[in-house]
Formats: C-alpha cells, sequence, structure tokens
RNA sequence: GGAGAGGUGGCCGAGCGGUUUAAGGCGCAGCACUGGAAAUGCUGUUUAGGGGUGACUCUAACGAGGGUUCGAAUCCCUCCCUCUCCGCCA
C-alpha cells in the first residue's frame, strides 16, 4: 500500500512514479476522499470529546451527591444524547470514506524504484548479465522436457489429467526422487547462505493475501475453498511474510531470513493457450522460495543480495541463465524493483523464468502492518520486504531434463545432485 | 463436533458501570545518593490517526466487531484465538 501522506503531499510526483509503469494513475478520487474524510474526522474527534467531558461531568456529580433526577443531571444526560444523536450521522459516513479510501489504496501498485529502469512492457527489460555460456549443451538432437520425461517413464501428463485436470503433473519414481532431491539441495544451500527453513500453512486466509499483495486485485488467480475463508497460497512469499503480520518487531530481530519449500497453487487464469505442454506452467508446482524482512536503508543492498543467493543455486547446478532487470511497464504489482532469472531452455532455443525477486519496500509491510521498534526511539517504522524464488522447482527439473541430455537419450545428472540422488544418470 | 475455563501494557497481575488519567509489582531509562557499585529514593517509560511552524493538543486502542448507557476493561450479542475434558482422526 502507499502511504497516504505522501500521496497526500506530493501528488505530482507519486502520479508521475505510477504513471511509468504505463496508463495514467488517477489519484484525484484518493485526494478527494481523504480530504473529506479528514474533515469529517476533525469534526467527530470535537464531539466525542464533549460527549467525554459530559460524562466526566455526570460521574463527578454523581459522586459528590447529586440525584439521577436533578436538573443539572439531566441537563447534562439530554445534551449527551444530542451529541450521540450527532454523532451517529457522521460515524458511518466516515467509516463509509474511510472504507472506500481504503479500497482505492489497495488498488493502487507500489511506485517503481528510481533505478528501475523506464519501459513500456517486457520488451524493456534490461539484461543485466548471462552466466554459464560454457555449459550450454552441444547436442543438437535435444527432445523437450515432458517428452524425454515420459519417454523415461518419470513425468506422466495424461494420468495426472484423470485424477486433477490439464495443467498437473504426476512424478513417477526417478522423476520423484529428482523434485525431492532438487528440493532438499536447494533448502540446505539456503540454510548454508543463512536463511532460516519455514514449513508455513498453504491454506491461507483472505487477509494474508491482502498482506502481500494478491489480492484484492488479483483473487481470479488463486484457487479458492469456498466453504472457509481459505485459499491455496499462490508462493511461499504469502504464508511466510506474513508469518509477522500485525507485529512491532525490535530492531536487534532484523534482519530476518527465511527459505520454504512448499508447493504453490495458480489458476493461470488468462493463460489458456500458453506453456500448455510440460512442467512450465502448472496449477501446483514446488517451489522453494526467500523472503528477507529488512530495514529501510539496507533493502537494495539484500536484494542484491538475495539475487545472488538464487544465483548460486543455478550457477551450482551449471544451467546456463541470464538476469533482467524489470523495466517499469513489467513490474509486479508491489515491486519496486525486481530482477528475473532465466534459465536456458534448449528445446525451445530460448531463456524461461525460473526464479523472480522482487524488492517491495514498505509496500508489503503496510499491508500486513510489520513494523520494527527501536529501543529508546519514538514511533515504529515499517520493515522493507523481499522475496525471491530459490528456485522454482519444476522449471528446474525442466532445465535439467534438457540441459543435461545426452547423445544416447540418457539424462547426466548434475554433479552436486548426485549425492541427492543417489545417481549419476537418469 | 460437544462441554467448560480463559484472552488486560515489554512481562506478571488487579479491576467487574463513573476522579481508570488502567492499581500494584517486575523490567527498562534518566536523575539523586556513592570513591565506584549494590541497595534505596525520585522522575519517566505504548502505539496509531487528526490539528498546530512549534511547545502542545484532540481522538482511538483492555482478543475483533456490534449493542445498551450521559458514561463500558466492566453488562448484552456475534465472531476469532488459547487452554482442559469428551468424541473423531494421521
Amino acid at each position: 500500500m502507499l502511504d497516504l501522506k505522501q500521496i497526500r503531499e506530493n501528488p505530482q510526483a507519486v502520479r508521475e512514479r505510477l504513471n511509468l509503469r504505463g496508463g495514467d494513475a488517477d489519484i484525484e478520487p484518493i485526494l478527494a476522499l481523504d480530504r473529506k474524510q479528514r474533515d469529517l474526522e476533525t469534526q467527530r474527534s470535537q464531539l466525542q470529546a464533549r460527549s467525554n467531558e459530559i460524562g466526566k461531568l455526570v460521574g463527578q456529580k454523581m459522586k459528590s451527591g447529586a440525584k439521577p433526577q436533578d436538573a443539572e443531571i439531566l441537563a447534562l444526560k439530554e445534551e449527551g444524547n444530542q451529541v450521540k444523536a450527532q454523532l451517529a450521522q457522521l460515524e458511518p459516513r466516515e467509516r463509509e470514506l474511510k472504507a472506500e479510501l481504503d479500497a482505492l489504496l489497495l488498488m493502487m501498485p507500489n511506485l517503481p524504484s528510481e533505478s528501475t529502469p523506464v519501459g513500456k512492457n517486457e520488451e524493456e527489460n534490461v539484461e543485466v548479465r548471462r552466466w554459464g555460456d560454457e555449459y550450454l549443451p552441444e547436442n543438437p538432437n535435444i527432445l523437450p522436457h515432458w517428452e524425454i520425461g515420459e519417454k523415461l517413464g518419470i513425468l506422466s501428463f495424461d494420468r495426472a489429467v484423470k485424477i486433477a485436470q490439464s495443467r498437473f503433473v504426476a512424478l513417477i519414481g526417478a522423476g520423484a526422487a529428482l523434485e525431492r532431491s532438487l528440493i532438499n539441495f536447494m533448502l540446505d544451500r539456503q540454510i548454508q547462505a543463512g536463511y532460516i527453513e519455514v514449513m508455513p500453512p498453504v491454506l491461507i486466509n483472505s487477509n494474508s493475501l491482502q498482506g502481500t499483495g494478491q489480492l484484492p486485485k488479483f483473487a481470479e488467480e488463486s484457487f479458492k475453498c469456498y466453504a472457509d475463508d481459505l485459499w491455496l497460497a499462490p508462493t511461499a512469499e504469502v504464508p511466510v511474510t506474513n508469518l509477522y503480520a500485525g507485529e512491532t518487531l525490535s530492531a536487534e530481530d532484523l534482519p530476518i531470513y527465511h527459505c520454504a519449500y512448499t508447493p504453490c497453487f495458480r489458476r493461470e487464469a488468462g493463460s489458456y493457450g500458453k506453456d500448455t505442454r510440460g512442467l512450465i506452467r502448472l496449477h501446483q508446482f514446488n517451489k522453494v522460495e526467500l523472503v528477507k524482512l529488512v530495514r529501510p536503508e539496507t533493502s537494495e543492498a539484500e536484494h542484491e543480495a538475495l539475487v545472488q543467493n538464487a544465483e548460486a543455486i543455478l550457477q551450482a547446478l551449471k544451467l546456463p541463465y541470464r538476469v533482467l532487470e524489470l523495466c517499469t511497464g513489467d513490474l509486479g504489482f508491489g515491486a519496486n524493483k525486481c530482477y528475473d532469472l532465466e534459465v536456458w531452455l534448449p528445446s525451445s532455443g530460448k531463456y524461461r523464468e525460473i526464479s523472480s525477486c522482487s524488492n517491495f519496500g514498505d509496500f508489503q509491510a503496510r499491508r500486513a502492518n510489520i513494523r520494527f521498534k527501536e529501543a529508546g526511539k519514538k514511533g515504529t517504522q515499517f520493515v522493507h520486504t523481499l522475496n525471491g524464488s530459490g528456485l522454482a522447482i519444476g522449471r528446474t527439473m525442466a532445465a535439467i531434463l534438457e540441459n543435461y541430455q545426452q547423445l544416447d537419450g540418457t539424462i547426466a545428472i548434475p554433479e552436486v545432485l548426485q549425492p541427492y540422488l543417489g545417481r549419476e544418470t537418469l
């Protein structure tokens, strides 16, 4: 959520930053509601002050011997009732305005950071670096991962469709073992890098989704359990960040680094024609996620470090990849800055996103109300939150099945995974 | 799912309709005392929003939301959470 005070005080600057995302940000309704709401708040609190005064007076007079039927008491009660009637008019109006204001603010995306390259759409994302050209596969006849996977009998899309629907997969035998190895490998590495592992609930409430920015705007992206106020988590970002929702941490608690393996569930609404085959775009996939809660002044450096932690996994697996910095037009709703890691998928001759590492600044912290307090200092500050995949497991599996395909149709297992899987080829 | 007990400040804990401006204690900070410390004493010690250049000031917050009342931590209703017992269950 944007800072209302900032919008109020620098409307032009906010408008300009928002417009860098493309479109024409309209903050006028917010400014107008804010003015009205504050106006009502002033009136209301004055009435309340008088009401409190009356209550106190009655109490004092009764204590010092006045009777309930004394004219003085009756007059005060009468005035109390009048004030109350006025409040009864004002209060609902103010509440309504506040709710409208909140609804508008919740729909506003974050401001892109100063350092984010300006651009209209994904075409204008900036390649920051490329790694692992020396590991690009030389095999010219690489099968797509879904074909080699089915051939090896380790992936079954057809059978998964029977028990769920399209865009699901069942991992069989070595496929399941490879998935598990990747999860363990990634968690071990990230724990080594200083992240504390979490296994959060993956059925999560609406408030959590609002806290990280998936609600209210992106309700159609997540699976909902209609009998309860619970949703299937689209990413561990949501439960892990919201572990601290509503808390005021002490400054010494920061930074907090978490890694979490969870399954992730996405409806993929609006992507009907895209990536219909393989492991790239499923309704259910596994992911190891990295989440950081940090002091504001450190968040940029923490962001770079988080990207390094995600890259380290690709490097250890010797998978060629590139790093893109998203331009203002392609930036996710809550992010002020974002790097995507894209792994090489030889069957399609393309780099494909395998990790997205975002800095949210205080955007999520405001929504989820996560603050910290410095001992001896007045007031509190919002933390900055960051997260990134470290990495998406299914897409990593796809990358291995393709980049490690050998001429004889077998798959070599990356060296670092061999101890986990207990074999050298598939 | 059934029955019962609870939820008060950084922590413990009192309060069950009106000087609550939340007692008392612990903790923490400052000051005094001291050669220095301990002990002791005094003072202070929440957050959010509004108004004001500022000193400051108003409002709100006792799990959450409603209600009764001139006045609610206290009474009533709904919900959430925790604990105990029973049932069910991996």
